[in-house]
DNA sequence: CTAACTTAGTTGAAGATTTACACTAAGACT
DNA sequence: AGTCTTAGTGTAAATCTTCAACTAAGTTAG
């Protein structure tokens, strides 16, 4: 057929993951050491070439190289965007597809031990991690990181990063740590209510030396939810 | 390095367009005949392979497959999505980056006999064009439609299916056609004066048998401009 | 046992914005 | 000069946002 059946002429492909959880200096993505060359050594995203023997779909290869780097089987995950370029890999031409995953407070109590050695939680500090990323990673980061905070305005995307039940006032905070600014508690928690995407677990309640707060989880913890207007 | 240098475990890459534009009947897409196999005769978004020696990037990728089949050099231009996964091609694990182009109407008139016998443009009918196309590009289109319809609700992506001058009037329906809904006049002109995307061309008017109508144009003829709130 | 303290959750007044619709403006046509 | 059509503006009522105070419900200290 054509010339372009000769493999040579081929780009590589990887899929690459964003991880992201809540640590207690705010949000904090996951990285891991290079084994090989190229940028043998250096930090970079979690990330693997496609097995087409063992990937039915671009977003399987995503969830076995999460579970393979985190355990975690079933995230929120979304496809961020694709690279691809002559430069970036000094291999040859290569594309990256990008995915980002939320990993929930719980799935990283859970799996905290399996990933030692293996891989390591960086706390993220504005634009990236303070830290140079092998290939182009740290600009795939910072493209993740202006989804998320874009998402933040308008979506429940928060409430994938706590644990699977949390209170109304947790939930506030996250937003107000993710956006850097404080918010109305009765505006929140109206948007909150329009939102449904909240349930109440009943009868389960968060107690400390003050008055109860109500407990809720996401009616679906896989996907997101848009609100009407910004928060 | 590893069995993946092995170029038969690379998955194929091509790069694909849903280009749009506008036509008497509302939004029209750009399909082209396959020439080879598979599914030879079908429809088809246009696109291609990589050129890994001539395109330096995936944007690189599209805007020649563009220029090939349009030649228009700079429309906007998004990436969509990309798909991947075993069986969308028969020739074996396949990745589709999509991309959207929105084409502006004095595009469209310079170039149609340029397209004469490669592609044609075929009206929208709800979510896809009333044909079935080759390989998963139903699937591809109807994403591509999700996203313009979406982005219609808080973007200036309307403003790109226009001819360069145009008055508020027009665009105006422009939007009412793609949302399917009358809006209203002056909270359209407020929204559209605080967005800030247009500028009045001084002295130029739309004239017919009736007041005059001031002609804009886009500040920026490649980038979205997104409101504050939806429309 | 009760008062103080803390955080949860609600309420409401003042101000800002949106909505629906009517009004004025400016040309061509008769 | 009057009518018609579309451009463009104005406005009152309804809605939403903001800000802050208020009530609620528990624990803890005395």
């Amino acid at each position: 057929m054509t010339t372009h059946d000769n493999d040579a002429y081929k780009p590589i492909a990887t899929v690459d993951l964003a991880i992201f959880s809540l640590s207690p200096e705010g949000l904090a993505v996951l990285l891991v050491r290079r084994a090989g060359a190229p940028f043998s050594g250096d930090w970079a995203l979690p990330g693997g070439w496609i097995h087409i023997d063992e990937d039915a779909d671009l977003q399987a290869a995503a969830r076995r190289v999460l579970k393979e780097k985190t355990g975690v089987e079933t995230p929120y995950l979304e496809q961020l965007q694709t690279t691809g370029s002559a430069g970036r890999d000094p291999r040859g031409w290569s594309i990256s597809i990008v995915y980002i995953a939320l990993l929930s407070a719980d799935d990283v109590a859970q799996r905290q031990d399996a990933m030692a050695g293996q891989a390591e939680w960086r706390a993220i500090e504005g634009e990236g991690v303070g830290l140079s990323l092998a290939f182009d990673h740290a600009s795939l980061l910072r493209e993740a990181l202006g989804r998320i905070r874009s998402k933040v305005e308008y979506t429940n995307l928060p409430g994938h990063l706590l644990p699977a039940r949390f209170t109304l006032s947790e939930l506030q905070s996250v937003y107000e740590s993710l956006l850097g600014r404080k918010l109305d508690k009765s505006a929140f928690r109206k948007r909150m209510a329009e939102a449904d995407f909240l349930e109440p677990v009943e009868g389960e309640m968060r107690r400390a030396s003050n008055r109860p707060a109500q407990m809720f989880r996401l009616k679906d913890a896989q996907s997101l939810v848009l609100f009407d207007r910004r928060i």
